[in-house]
DNA sequence: TGAAATATAACACTAAGAACTATACTATAA
DNA sequence: TTATAGTATAGTTCTTAGTGTTATATTTCA
């Protein structure tokens, strides 16, 4: 295995299959806590899709925007599929869309 | 109540009084669900901190990258104060913070 | 000894996001 | 009816977070 990866996301995804593959063996100082459902590639949030996501916090794109931490003209870019959202942004919208809006700052 | 407020931020925070004051009395449409307690300024996340985050949270850098969905050199850049998060990044940094690593994924 | 994980670092480039302003639709209240 | 305010779209300019890549050094471990 002396095979270079062209990502830092195969990268980690090897450190996930290595530890995985390792059977019951955790390494010692990697792999602590690692949980490969977390590593899944995250699904894009299409504009509609976030419309339906705030809709069903029942706020307006103002209040949005204020619990993501964003302004409120990048909420509006987002539903209307002018600007796409950020990693990070993505993984807040999923949250939401799981768990509730509550569960990012309760 | 004729006054302009010079930010959607504070548009969203009367937005929020505006509920709380009318006494038992919550807005239809908007102000539902609506938690004063989430619109907190975020405090910003300082470099150590992030490091200190991470390192409860028993991960590399490059594990902690794929968990917020950002680059390794992003957080390599947080932890250096080269850059700083972006608004939903320190959102998820106090999520992880406050409620664990785990708690961004299940 | 060597392979791999870890972290820092510097580069050029892209695009997300901020800040601001204007417009328009709608619902409620005087 | 006329205001008033909330809501949302839209456009513009500008800043900077973030990407992708590569290189280097240190450490860990087989």
């Amino acid at each position: 295995m002396t095979k270079k990866y062209k990502s830092e996301a195969m990268a980690a995804l090897h450190e996930s299959m290595q530890g995985l593959h390792d059977i019951g063996i955790v390494p010692a100082k990697t792999m602590r806590r690692f949980d490969a459902s977390c590593l899944a590639p995250i699904e894009d949030m299409a504009p509609e899709e976030i419309v339906k996501v705030r809709n069903e916090a029942g706020v307006s794109q103002a209040v949005f925007a204020r619990y993501l931490h964003v302004s409120l003209g990048t909420v509006s870019k987002w539903e209307r599929g002018e600007k796409h959202p950020s990693g990070p942004a993505i993984t807040l919208l999923n949250i939401i869309k799981r768990k509730g809006l509550e569960s990012i700052y309760a």
